[in-house]
This record gives C-alpha cells, sequence and structure tokens, in this order.
RNA sequence: GGGAGGAUAGGAAAGCUGGCCAACUCCGCCGGACUUAAGAUCCGGUCCUUAGUGGUUCUUGGGUUCGAAUCCCAAUCCUCCCA
C-alpha cells in the first residue's frame, strides 16, 4: 500500500494538470469567476494564500458539477510604488534592499536588476504564478498578462473612451504635493519626510489694515464672530505682496505658497512683526481687533497671520490669558458662539481649565485642540443669534459667504510639516490644473450603478449596506498621474492613466486576452474592440476571423459570475469597476458583473500580516513546510471566507494529520469486500445526507461549512459504523462506493491527495473534472437513520450512568416505554393546544384508568418533546419506530461495548422501579 | 470624527427568522484501550454539581418576553473603509 506523501502527490498532479485548466467556449454551461489581481511587488504570504485558494475551491466544485469553469489571473503592475521601490533599491537603501534580500530571498544577481521597476513586477509575477500553481490554482494561465502590455494599454484607451463619450471625464483643478526645485509633482515614494502629510483646505478670513489685507488661514471659518484679536509674531518680518493686484500682509514663506496656488504675487515690500503688533485691524464683520504679539505664530504655517478665538481655541485662550496676567489687554474678553454639551459657557476656557493646563508649552495642547474641534464639530451648535445651526452645517455655509462676499480665498496648506523631497527641497502645494476626474459624483450615474447592484448577488448580505453607503458618497475622483507605470492618457499623453482606474473592466479582457495577443498592437483601434466586445460592425476591421473568435469568447464568458475580492477594496476598487461596467457595457444589462464575494483580512499569530513589520509568512514557505492541501484545507477549514481569519503554523500541523487520516482511511476500507450489513444502510444514507450539505454549502461559498460535512461529518459516520460492525466483521464492499464519493467531495479542497486516492479508487481521468456526487434518494431512509440515533443516545445514557455509579456493571437492562406511553407521546407532540391536551387524553377510558400515572407521563413527555430535536419528534409521530426491534437486533453489540449481558424488556415485565420511568425514545437503563 | 461589520467556553469557530442551547465542530489539554515504548488509531472527559439531575454562563449594564447567546437601548473594546 503506497505510503501517505503528499509531496509525491503534488509531484504526479502538476503533471497532470499542465495545460489542464485552460478553458474554451465549449457546449457545456459556463462559470466565470475571477478574483482582484494582485500588484506584484513583493512575496506571497500566507493571507493571499486565502485570497487566491478560495475562488480556486469554488472553481474545482464548479468544475466537478460539470461546468465550463473559466478562473483567469493576471497582474496589476500599473502606477508608483514599485517605482519607488527601484529607486530606493538603486539608492542603496537599507531598508528595502533588507526586506527584499532577507524576506523575500530575492537573489543578489536578481535584485541588483530591480532598480528597473518592471523587472521588479515581472519577477514577483513569475513568482506569483509559480506559487499559485504550488498552491494548485486551477488558473488558465494562457490568458495572463500584465498592466502595462501594449495590447492591454489599447484594450483601455478603448474603455477611456467610452467614459469620455459619456461625459464621465473632466478636466479640473486639484491641489498636489510638489517640488519647486525638481518642478514636479511629488508621490509618496518621493518623499524623504512628510509622507503621512495631507493636504488640508483653509479659508482665508480678509482682515484690513489700512488699504492692506491681512489673509487668517483658519480652519473654523463658523467661528469668525469670536474673533478678539489677530495674532502676529513679532520676531517675523512680513511681506507686502500684491496678489492678483491686491495689497496683502503675510509671511515670507505664504508669499511663495500662494504664488503656486493660482494667484499671481508681487513683493512690494516688507513689515516687521512688531510693526503690526499693536495697530488695528478690521473686521470683515464687525467693528476692529487689535493684532497681539505671538511668538508661536508660525510664519511657515499658512498665511503666518493667525486670527484669535479665545472662546473655542485652547492655543487662543491661553496666549491671551498669559499676556493678561502680565496687566496687558485686558480689556479684551473672549466670545463664545458655539454651544457644546459639557464644555461649560466658554469651551476653551473650560476645557485648558479643567486639565489644569499652565502655559503654552503644555504637551497636552495639541490633544485638547483635538478634542474641542472634535466635539464642537460633532455636537456643537451656533448661538441663535448666529443661525442656530450645528456646527457641521455652519462651517460650510460661512465658508461660502465669506468667499462670496468677504473677499476669504482658499489656501492649501499640509496637516504636519514638514514635508521633504528626495531632492532635499521643502515640498508645497500646488493647484494643477491639467487634472483630469472621474465624475463619480454624478448623481445619474451613480443612480445606474445603484440600480444594478440591487440585482447583483453580495456574499456575504452584510456588504450590501457598504455597497449602497459607497455609490453615493464617492466624490468625483483624480483619475491621472504624473508617475509611475502605467497606460497614457490619451487626451494628455503626458499623463498616465491612474492605477485603480485602469483596473476596472480587465475581467472582460480576460475573455480574450490570450487571443488578442497575435494581433498588433497598432491595429487594435477602438472599433477593433466595439465589435469584440459590443458587436458594433465598423468598416475595415482587420483580422476579421481572429475578431470573431474573440467576440465568440466574451459572448460565451460574459459576464462574470462572481468576483472574489477582499472587503477593503469595497469602496473603491470593487465599486468603481461597477461605474465602469455601466459606462463601458451601457445598454447591455446583460453583460453587467452578477455577483460578487467579500472576504476579511487575515492575521498571523494574532496579528495584523505586514510586509514592512515583517509579520509575514510566506506561501511558498508554508506550502513546502506543510503541503499544498494542508494549507488549502486549513486556510478554508478554519473560517468562512468573509470571516478574518488567523494564521498559526502550530495549528497547522494538525490539520495536515488530518489529511493523512483521510488518506489511511481511505486506502485501509477502499477494497473492504465484506457482505453488508444493516448498518451500511444507515452509512449509504447519511452519505446522502452529507452530499446534500457539503454541495449546498460550496453553492453558497461556506467552504469552512462544507469541509465540516465532507469531512469530519463522514468521519464521525464512519468511525461509528466500524464500531457497529460485527465482531471479526470488515468493512462491506460497499465502502468502496462511499470512498468514492467522499474523496471527490473533499478533492476542490484537497486535489492533491484527492488525484492520488483518484487513481487508487480506479476513477476514470483526473478528479479535478470527475463528476460531482450526486445524492441518490433510494438510499435515504430516515427511519433507519432515527433508529441508529434511538441507539446512539441509549449508549450514551448507559456510559454516563455507568461512569457515575463508579461500580463495575455486572449486567444492563434495557426497560421500554409501553405503547400506551407512545399514544401520549404523540398525542402531546400533535396537539396544537398543550393546555387542553391532557383532557383530551383522559377522554380515553384506559389511560384515565391508569390516573396519576397518566398526568406524571404526560408532563415527562412534554419536557422530552421540548428536549428531542424536530428531526427526531416528527417522524416518531408520522411513523413510530420499533424500539424493541432496534435493541434487539443492537443486543450483541451493546453487550460487545459493555462486556456485560444485556436484557431487553418491556417495561411493565422489568418488575424493577426505574423501569417505570421509560418513555418513548427514552428508555429506563437499570444497571446492577 | 463619519460609515460598515464584529465581540460566544484554553484557541479557532457554529448558532443569532427567540423555546431543539451548557451551546455544532475542529484544535489543544486530561484520562483510558492498544503498544516494549513513542507515534498513529480508537474510546471517554474537558464551567460547577449529579444514577442519566440541578445550578451558573455566550463582553458589560439595562429593557421586551411565560421564555434570550439570539430582539431593543446604552457602554466598552476590536476590524475594515473614509475623513
Amino acid at each position: 500500500m503506497s505510503q501517505f506523501n503528499l509531496s509525491a502527490f503534488e509531484e504526479e498532479a502538476h503533471e497532470q494538470w499542465t495545460h489542464a485548466f485552460e478553458s474554451n467556449p465549449s457546449a457545456l454551461e459556463k462559470y466565470y469567476l475571477n478574483v482582484a489581481f494582485p500588484y506584484p511587488s513583493g512575496a506571497m504570504h500566507v493571507g493571499h494564500g486565502r485570497t487566491y485558494i478560495v475562488p480556486d475551491v469554488i472553481a474545482r466544485f464548479w468544475r466537478m458539477r460539470q461546468k465550463q469553469v473559466l478562473f483567469p489571473m493576471a497582474f496589476h503592475v500599473t502606477g508608483a510604488p514599485v517605482v519607488g521601490i527601484s529607486k530606493r533599491i538603486a539608492n542603496k537603501d537599507e531598508k528595502t534592499i533588507r526586506l527584499y534580500r532577507d524576506l523575500y530571498r530575492v537573489p543578489q544577481n536578481i535584485l541588483d536588476q530591480f532598480t528597473d521597476p518592471l523587472t521588479i513586477v515581472r519577477h514577483f509575477a513569475d513568482e506569483y504564478q509559480r506559487v499559485m500553481t504550488a498552491c494548485g490554482l486551477s488558473i488558465d494561465w494562457r490568458r495572463r498578462f500584465i498592466t502595462v502590455d501594449p495590447t492591454y494599454s489599447k484594450f483601455i484607451e478603448w474603455q477611456w473612451k467610452h467614459l469620455y463619450d459619456a461625459g464621465h471625464v473632466m478636466k479640473g483643478a486639484h491641489p498636489v504635493r510638489y517640488c519647486t526645485v525638481d518642478e514636479n509633482p511629488v508621490g509618496d515614494h518621493d518623499l524623504m519626510e512628510g509622507d503621512k502629510a495631507e493636504v488640508i483646505k483653509f479659508t482665508l478670513v480678509m482682515f484690513r489694515f489700512g488699504d492692506a489685507f491681512i489673509p487668517c488661514a483658519t480652519l473654523r471659518p463658523e467661528t469668525i464672530h469670536g474673533v478678539t484679536n489677530l495674532w502676529a509674531n513679532p520676531d517675523v518680518t512680513y511681506a507686502k505682496i500684491r496678489l492678483d493686484g491686491k495689497p496683502w500682509i503675510v509671511s515670507k514663506e505664504a508669499a511663495e505658497k500662494l504664488a503656486l496656488q493660482d494667484h499671481t504675487v508681487e513683493i512690494t515690500g516688507e513689515i516687521t512683526g512688531s510693526d503690526l503688533v499693536g495697530k488695528t485691524v478690521s473686521h470683515p464683520l464687525c467693528g476692529e481687533v487689535p493684532i497681539l504679539p505671538a511668538p508661536f505664530v508660525d510664519p511657515d504655517m499658512a498665511s503666518g497671520m493667525v486670527m484669535s478665538v479665545p472662546a473655542h481655541a485652547p492655543f487662543d485662550y491661553i496666549a491671551l490669558r498669559d499676556l493678561q496676567q502680565k496687566g496687558q489687554y485686558t480689556e479684551i474678553k473672549p466670545i463664545p458662539l458655539i454651544k457644546v454639551e459639557g464644555y461649560g459657557e466658554i469651551p476653551a476656557q473650560y476645557a485648558v481649565e479643567k486639565a489644569g493646563i499652565q502655559n503654552q508649552m503644555d504637551s497636552r495642547m495639541d490633544a485638547l485642540t483635538q478634542e474641542i474641534y472634535s466635539a464642537e464639530f460633532s455636537k456643537g451648535k451656533l448661538f441663535d443669534k448666529y443661525g442656530g445651526k450645528p456646527v457641521r452645517v455652519a462651517r460650510e455655509e460661512v465658508a461660502e459667504l465669506m468667499q462670496q462676499k468677504y473677499d476669504s480665498v482658499v489656501m492649501y496648506e499640509f496637516d504636519q510639516r514638514p514635508v521633504v523631497c528626495r531632492c532635499g527641497n521643502r515640498v508645497r502645494v500646488k493647484i494643477l490644473h491639467d487634472q483630469w476626474f472621474l465624475k463619480y459624483g454624478d448623481q445619474v450615474w451613480k443612480q445606474e450603478v445603484q440600480d444594478h447592484v440591487d440585482t447583483m448577488a453580495l456574499v456575504p448580505p452584510e456588504v450590501r449596506a457598504e455597497f449602497d453607503r459607497t455609490i453615493w458618497w464617492l466624490k468625483d475622483w483624480a483619475c491621472t498621474r504624473r508617475v509611475g507605470l502605467g497606460t497614457r492618457f490619451p487626451w494628455d499623453t503626458n499623463q498616465l492613466i491612474e492605477p485603480l482606474s485602469d483596473s476596472t473592466v480587465y475581467m472582460a479582457y480576460y475573455t480574450i486576452a490570450h487571443k488578442v495577443r497575435e494581433i498588433e498592437p497598432k491595429l487594435l483601434t477602438p472599433e477593433v474592440f466595439d465589435y469584440i466586445f459590443l458587436g458594433k460592425e465598423s468598416e475595415d476591421l482587420p483580422e476579421k476571423k481572429k475578431l470573431d473568435a474573440m467576440r465568440k469568447e466574451f459572448l460565451y464568458w460574459y459576464p462574470y459570475d462572481f468576483r472574489f475580492s477582499a472587503k477593503d477594496l469595497i469602496s473603491n476598487h470593487l465599486t468603481f469597476q461597477l461605474f465602469h461596467h455601466c459606462t463601458v457595457f451601457a445598454g447591455q444589462k446583460d453583460k453587467l458583473p452578477r455577483g460578487m464575494v467579500v472576504f476579511g483580512m487575515g492575521l498571523l499569530n494574532g496579528a495584523k500580516m505586514s510586509s514592512s513589520k515583517g509579520n509575514v509568512f510566506l506561501l511558498e514557505d508554508a506550502v513546502k513546510e506543510f503541503g499544498g492541501d494542508t494549507v488549502r484545507m486549513f486556510l478554508m477549514g478554519s473560517a468562512e471566507p468573509w470571516q478574518d481569519f488567523d494564521w498559526r503554523n502550530e495549528l497547522v500541523l494538525s490539520t495536515k494529520k488530518q489529511i493523512e487520516r483521510f488518506y489511511n482511511t481511505v486506502m485501509e476500507i477502499k477494497d473492504a469486500s465484506g457482505e453488508p450489513h444493516d448498518i451500511d444502510r444507515w452509512l449509504a444514507s447519511r452519505l446522502q445526507m452529507h452530499i446534500a450539505k457539503t454541495t449546498s454549502a460550496l453553492e453558497n461559498f461556506q467552504t469552512r461549512q462544507a469541509l465540516q460535512e465532507a469531512y469530519f461529518g463522514i468521519e464521525t459516520d464512519l468511525k461509528w459504523y466500524r464500531r457497529r460492525l460485527p465482531k471479526d466483521c470488515d468493512g462491506s464492499r460497499e465502502l468502496h462506493e462511499l470512498c468514492s464519493v467522499w474523496v471527490r467531495l473533499l478533492a476542490p479542497f484537497i486535489p492533491f491527495t484527492g488525484e492520488h486516492l483518484w487513481k487508487e479508487l480506479a476513477g476514470e481521468g483526473l478528479i479535478s473534472f470527475a463528476p460531482w456526487p450526486v445524492t441518490d434518494e433510494k438510499l435515504v431512509s430516515p427511519k433507519i437513520e432515527l433508529a441508529e440515533e434511538l441507539l446512539a443516545r441509549t449508549v450514551e445514557d448507559i456510559e454516563s450512568i455507568v461512569k457515575l455509579i463508579q461500580l463495575q456493571p455486572k449486567a444492563i437492562t434495557i426497560a421500554l416505554a409501553p405503547e400506551w406511553k407512545h399514544q401520549i407521546f404523540r398525542m402531546i407532540a400533535k396537539a396544537e393546544d398543550k393546555n387542553t391536551v391532557i383532557k383530551e387524553i383522559m377522554k380515553d377510558e384506559s389511560m384515565r384508568k391508569r390516573g396519576k400515572e397518566t398526568t406524571d407521563t404526560a408532563k415527562q413527555c412534554t419536557t422530552l418533546i421540548h428536549r428531542l430535536p424536530p428531526y427526531v419528534v416528527e417522524p416518531l409521530v408520522q411513523d413510530p419506530i420499533n424500539e424493541k426491534a432496534v435493541f434487539d437486533a443492537a443486543k450483541a453489540f451493546l453487550e460487545q461495548e459493555f462486556g456485560v449481558p444485556v436484557h431487553v424488556v418491556m417495561a411493565e415485565e422489568a418488575g424493577h422501579v426505574k423501569a417505570l420511568t421509560a418513555l418513548p425514545f427514552k428508555p429506563a437503563i437499570i444497571i446492577e
């Protein structure tokens, strides 16, 4: 008998699988599923494993259900990250090199070539394919592509033409990080410092100083009425400028920044901070306020001038208090204008005093500012005299008003500093005007998507709410970039299509990916794709024969049936692709996606997997160490796909033992040749149920549930079966059929072991294509199962009693309930009104004669019926079993189990008080 | 801060259209059988208690109900997305 040797099985299977999963249109019904393709910038870890193994299990399942299954894979290489990686490697960045050399184990000679970004993604794309294959993924690799293939770019151009024609692509202005030395926008990877910094939008409130404006930057324009003064840094020399022709006073840094943000700036002079201090400016809405000195004012923050709202800003409150404690400006009082529960009259004062903050240098100031900011934003309301609106509403409205009527302008600034370019220069915010957007904000477009989502199958159902929300929350999306790999933007070839935007309809491209390569890219005009995907005829189409073949593929496969992805992509990619499908296939509802399955995230030993933190376990290592089947079965069995899952090496080991146990069991019993016994009928009946349950679980993507049934369910039954076999009897020859079913049910999960066992069982062809087991109704026998359940429950009861009394039993008597108790049981179980059922029973003379005995039994039966599962009670009512026959038949078994004589008697004949407690389905047990 | 989803015994995880629930299943651990032994396998146990029973449980605190892990409210914590 051949030994369990997973790696040998894997080798065997791989040989037979080469090209086996290449899938072409056929007479069979199709099933097309796909996964969000990977960005191959590093090695695969076990978290990736599950993302691709789940769809593979589903693919294998439907393939065995005799569908024509398409499971393709490609690689997403568009975007900037690898460009950054290659630069860092070129710059000999230690951290990056360590990651690639030590964690991902890239050989030095290849690492040396990683200064070219394409080399990185090509290397890891190959590695992905190798590891995916090692995991047994049944992918049609002919269709593999990467997103910078020239043919793919042509496809993207076609797709974008449709978006553009539909009016969904538009040009606009957009603030970006910008390096004034490189004269280029700056991506994450180009930053030396400040990669977390975000661009935020300030409103500049204009105070009038003589004929000039002094702009103060604020995130809280709604507090304008609470301004008591301005702050200027007395140690700073400010610039007098003409901004768009108007005189302004700002910091020198601000002058430089504003010039990048759509303003013409001309420096006309200087004025020191100390010259400003003590002067007054006129408030845009009301009266005059003074300029006070404040060393904390940073000239490099926004305009370099700050408006002070001491009632609501802790910094302003403290700065003012400090001055007043020196006896200065004592006439200034904070002006509260926002009411917020739990913060007293003057929130900033309340919070500062409650925290016991002494001065501006206190380290808690930032947190306190954030706290007030949040509290007021979420719960605050303006005083009635200022409109009485909630802060979150008023903020927008006031900002709008200030811009419309009071000369306010918007200024963009980073939320943290410094932000420094790799070249060493400071990065600024610049407004670019040739930025292109996808108008996801378009209400009509949203509605189209919503209408379609309503018809889609979403798994698990809970994610529907998140899709719905995302559709309506999406705003216009900046869809072009200047740096990275990708397809050139057709309407501005200096720019590239942004990575999330170029991978939205590629599921359609898969259908033709292997054939479109045969055509020269330059021939792939939009008309060509219009023909392939939309059936639009036009003159002079090249290579018509090939196009027809592709058209045929597309029509056969599309739309896809299910797309699989982790849940983090719901709010971008998964929703984007629906927007794009709705436009590209406008008017062809039958080409829109049918369903999606959304996964949970992966953990490693309870912590988040993260390559940068080194908390990863490479999938390849896992496969080598434990075997492909083991990795698959562990990942599928520990949680359902949509749950987060945790990988723990010590748990995986026991999964391997389980596979081995399965293998050994099958090898042991497959050639059994005994005559069938009664218990074989039970086993066959149970098997039908497991087939049905496994099937329905897989139809619903419940991999764990399916394994539960297919593996443990059958294993448990087999144990009982073998226990129940008469002494010295081997299993019957019917076990061969059970093995055949069992191996097929598990084949989607453990295909390597599956293929090997299939051969051992003399199965035809590859198990990967063998027909999925179907239930045979003829073999289903609820009655046999029920009888067996009665026996098993009784055995359990006997065991628990034997254990409790701690005596060595000499004999066991099983006393069965008399027929009249069965009658009561049935009447109660059937009765709709439990209150009158006793009366009903008492109508019977023979029952009445028994008196209290009857009522007691009725009570006990009521309790018992409650305790028994419906699947037991129901058949007992419909078609009672003959308990005597069951136990008589099992007498030998029971004696063998307990090693003492077993007597089966009717309760009346037992002559023992305990016997009187016998109930239907619950015989009395007397142990001597 | 906004949104979506979670929290179940040592670990993972089912149940969650209210009564089949002391709560499926797997792992771990403990005991027994087999074995020279280990491993594997099989049997049993694994909240407390007990002739097959009863008690206290499903993050915490309230509520609805004859009855709640399951429904409602609040709090705490976790995950993902956006800000």
